[in-house]
DNA sequence: GCCTGCCGTTGACAAAAACGCAACGCCAGG
DNA sequence: CCTGGCGTTGCGTTTTTGTCAACGGCAGGC
């Protein structure tokens, strides 16, 4: 839209913190940037942005403009999804933050899932903890998250939220596999490879070690899932993950295998959906959203 | 705004129905005109306007289109009033909407007293009647709206409301002046000039004279009370105008006094004052709707 | 202390966009 | 048939926008 340059222009700045960056992730010149703000600034009557030796950073009245244009620029999107709507190409844009533990199955399946139907709507899957998720929604660069957290916070509108359970992860052919749940002093007569802190599976283990008499050092931490299942899968090892984030019976990648922990050991965590107060969704966001609720709501139970 | 003169070119447009109106109304010519919609429709990849030979009528993705410009240059508008609500000018635009009643007596003297307080704030006064005032609130041509009226609409987010007595508005020697209250029937034993149908204090009276035995064919019948009560003024006819409408006891203009209508013989209606659902207001339009917010609950019953 | 690197900013010039003017084709109403 | 209003378009001019190159300033490293 050429009307809104001046806004990608100063949105990059924003995001990039300098001007140069913002060229570079425009694809333009530092001094058409440049003027560009300075056009901006000088009809708006205010500096927005507080100049220093390492680059730009927003000044009070720039946190008010750049509100104003990150809303302005996803009403503009939402414009654009109606349009289409209306002449019935179904098309759409929807940008998720999520925690890790999401992606691999259950995201992949629904979009998978929704894609089928509507091939012409486009996602965005960003992986982030609840703190950098609630500040996505604020700054319009998600629509919706799904975050796994003890807390909520008051912008953050809850659409659905449900009770997690942990689940211990080991390769198909381990010991424990034979079993349909575990108990976690079972779990910890093998080597022990956990999430990094910090991850919803880590801090529903630390919880529960606290209650618990029995405890074991972990043989290996890492932050990526996909590390840690891999290892799983060649060791008899066992790792831990949210129930939602562990390959479901039937699933694919048949390399590991999960078993539910004993609730008596483990107390469920909680998986939030949400989205940002005030805020409308678009007709594909809000169709997703749907699916996913509905999933959430037969799968698990709400809290 | 730079980068809103393609949105106030096709917001005249929509709001002209032609293209060359649009044009004078913006001082430009007819080809700019014609060439901004042109581009922006091509940009968009959708026609907005159906071309008639007398004109331009937005067609259904117009519709979609212009609530999404009309929102835009609303919210740039709240911008820069809270740009400087932050510089400590406390600036900033009311727009209302309003029955003619309101004019004289009660809005005067509110926008008098809110600029003796904040002189930097400008005020619009549109003179409209009910459905003409949910329009232009859903146009975003109007901030608030404040209406004599039986009923509501859906879209119309109502703030307050409160009974509005009629009253007999009559010259200060009248005899009719010496008592407090007086009833419909002695009105009646003087020539009457009523306001044109579809006022407020028309639609009261006309709902009385039904369960009255008494009746009276008006001498003189006006759409403009400005009229209404210098011809009162200056005879021994009687008129009747909304309780807000009527000068009020140490009011200035003393020329007519006013005497309520005895509730037995009319009925109170309905005073609204609203906004469109789900807009926010910016930081001067609240703050009027406070004060006029008091003025009404303390001076009027509540519904 | 000097040098390198990155920052925002500015002047000169070329490319692109926007505008005004005049003219065209079209259709209703007199 | 003609007039008047409508949207639209070609063309020359003006304004805007971008690029290129260069400037001055401030940190961090040798």
């Amino acid at each position: 839209m050429k009307h809104l340059v001046t806004f990608r222009v100063i949105d990059a700045i924003a995001r990039t913190g300098s001007i140069r960056a913002a060229a570079e992730h425009l694809a333009l010149t530092a001094s058409a940037v440049q003027r560009r703000l300075q056009a901006y600034e000088l009809e708006l009557g205010y500096q927005i942005f507080e100049r220093w030796h390492h680059g730009m950073e927003l000044n009070p009245a720039g946190e008010l403009v750049i509100v104003h244009i990150r809303e302005t620029l996803a009403e503009t999107n939402k414009l654009n999804t109606r349009l289409a709507d209306l002449s019935g190409l179904r098309r759409g844009e929807v940008r998720i933050g999520c925690s890790q533990a999401l992606v691999p199955y259950f995201l992949a399946r629904h979009i998978k899932l929704y894609q089928s139907q509507f091939p012409q709507v486009t996602f965005e899957v960003h992986v982030l903890e609840h703190g950098a998720a609630e500040k996505a929604l604020a700054d319009f660069a998600i629509d919706i998250a799904l975050v796994f957290s003890a807390f909520s916070a008051p912008d953050f509108k809850v659409l659905m939220s449900v009770q997690q359970r942990l689940a211990a992860v080991m390769s198909e052919d381990h010991p424990l596999a034979r079993f349909d749940t575990v108990r976690l002093w079972q779990c910890y007569e093998f080597p022990i490879a956990l999430a990094s802190a910090g991850l919803g599976s880590r801090s529903m283990i630390n919880a529960a070690s606290k209650l618990l008499t029995c405890a074991r050092t972990p043989e290996l931490e890492s932050n990526s899932f996909e590390f840690l299942k891999t290892h799983v899968a060649e060791t008899n090892s066992v790792s831990f993950q949210v129930e939602i984030g562990a390959p479901r019976l039937g699933e694919a990648d048949q390399s590991v295998v999960a078993r539910l922990v004993d609730r008596r050991d483990v107390r469920p965590g909680a998986l939030w959906l949400g989205h940002l107060a005030g805020r409308g969704l678009s007709v594909a966001v809000s169709r997703f959203v749907e699916q996913v609720s509905e999933d959430l709501a037969t799968s698990y139970e709400a809290i």
